[in-house]
DNA sequence: TCAAAAAATCCCACATTGATGGATATCGCG
DNA sequence: CGCGATATCCATCAATGTGGGATTTTTTGA
């Protein structure tokens, strides 16, 4: 760990949890000297990343609040799949959002919550594993060959585990489904009983940039309703696409190194 | 600029104007060799605050997505002065805003924006002087003596151009009348036209954490109307102090070097 | 407003590591 | 799949990060 990790890894104590730490427990958690630590400290605050406040003590900085906005502007996904999202979970009355992929996690980067959203739904900031739920798996078939083939090689395991195929072969062909089928519905993965209809978002170039979905009870929806819900799904996300694919939307680059 | 500065100055170019940044280009903005180049963009991606797009560029990455989401789950104001502000916003008509203080701005931190919301008016994450503004004028009266000596020693000059006073006397004549409204009203400072009425919001103890108000162009409200808006205003701060107070709305420590 | 306590900065020699310019390995894209 | 682009590796040494007190500044509460 060189001095830059150390001073970054600081930001990870600031957590929901235990938002405010003084800066005597900051130096004995760095494990350097007090010296040293108050330096660490003071670059992140003269950054922004943290902020002093009463009692010796930091807070997470406004800086974030600042650079999130920034990624919120950029991301074409969380702009130009807004609308189109909360137009689809009004009208179907169930909770949406929109996720993106980052390394080996999907992320939810914009939600609407609906009367009655499941409590377990995840929100903007909020991680999820890569081989579970809709959000995620729908975006799998149209990555480029090069980054499916490096997914497959790292996570076989999770890949086997998550029934997603035993093998190779396994893993395309059930890519391929989901690929011919244009959207994904996944049951109980995150939470019993929570189901996920997710569809694909590309940008102009037919690169996939990020899912939608809705997520809701199953007690809430009948499965004859998939299809009809599935397709309201499919149907906003081309919505969504085709705004993205206007180029007023930030910069739609997809992920790389992806896995 | 130590290595730590030059490393966390490299999140300033990704603006919403130039998201996305090649490595070359990076390398040629950082001023620093190739290798010391990769050397911080490596540690800046592994933290998450930068993430490899296609292309071989970068863009802000997922962990600031997260952080934000851990300020917001932290911050009092956010939390505790949202369904109360959103209430305000709708019963009045009119669009919303929390700010709180950091250093020597004021930051919104979470905004509704009701139909015809003004162009002008500020989201979260967005930053504004200290002295200009409803939302950042109703804080300072509750400021600690000592915080109001530091800010009047540091920023005379800007609190004299905003009229707050021409020396300490006037100032502290200045804020006691605001504090004596317990709401501050101002017209045209951002822009011409644009109107705001603000109340502060105080933790348990009676510290100033924030501050609750409406935005709106002069045209579309008479001037008659503006005790009753300011009625509201207060109440509905009121409501968010109480429900800061209650102590489940994060960690309610006020700013500490102010100014 | 004041004074004591707490927090933050300063100091500077030297131990440690950050910086660097090619060489080499790995990844991405068509 | 193969080649160009990107990222990592290497090892010396110049530069700076480190640290333990002393000192200064800020905060707190009466």
């Amino acid at each position: 760990m060189n001095s830059l990790e150390k001073m970054l890894s600081l930001l990870d104590v600031f957590t929901p949890a235990v938002p405010v730490w003084s800066t005597d427990d900051l130096i004995r958690w760095s494990g350097a000297s007090r010296s040293t630590c108050y330096r660490y400290v003071k670059v992140l605050q003269d950054a922004g990343l943290l902020t002093p406040v009463a009692q010796g003590a930091y807070m997470l900085g406004p800086r974030i609040i600042e650079l999130d906005r920034n990624v919120r502007a950029s991301d074409p996904v969380y702009t130009g799949g807004g609308p189109p999202m909360v137009k689809l979970a009004t009208r179907t009355r169930q909770s949406a959002m929109l996720c993106i992929l980052f390394s080996d996690t999907v992320m939810c980067v914009r939600d609407f919550r609906h009367r009655d959203a499941p409590e377990e739904m995840f929100a903007r900031g909020q991680r999820r594993p890569l081989f579970v739920g809709a959000a995620s798996k729908v975006m799998l078939p149209y990555l480029a060959a090069h980054q499916q083939r490096t997914l497959y090689a790292k996570h076989r395991k999770s890949i086997a585990a998550a029934g997603m195929g035993s093998d190779w072969e396994g893993f395309r062909k059930y890519l391929a489904q989901v690929r011919e089928a244009g959207h994904c519905i996944t049951r109980g993965e995150f939470s019993p009983g929570i189901v996920g209809i997710a569809a694909p978002l590309f940008n102009g170039a037919g690169d996939v940039l990020g899912s939608m979905g809705l997520v809701f009870h199953h007690a809430k929806v009948t499965k004859a309703e998939f299809p009809r819900l599935a397709q309201a799904v499919m149907s906003a996300a081309q919505e969504a696409t085709e705004r993205i694919g206007s180029g007023a939307h930030g910069a739609d680059r997809p992920a790389r190194a992806v896995g």
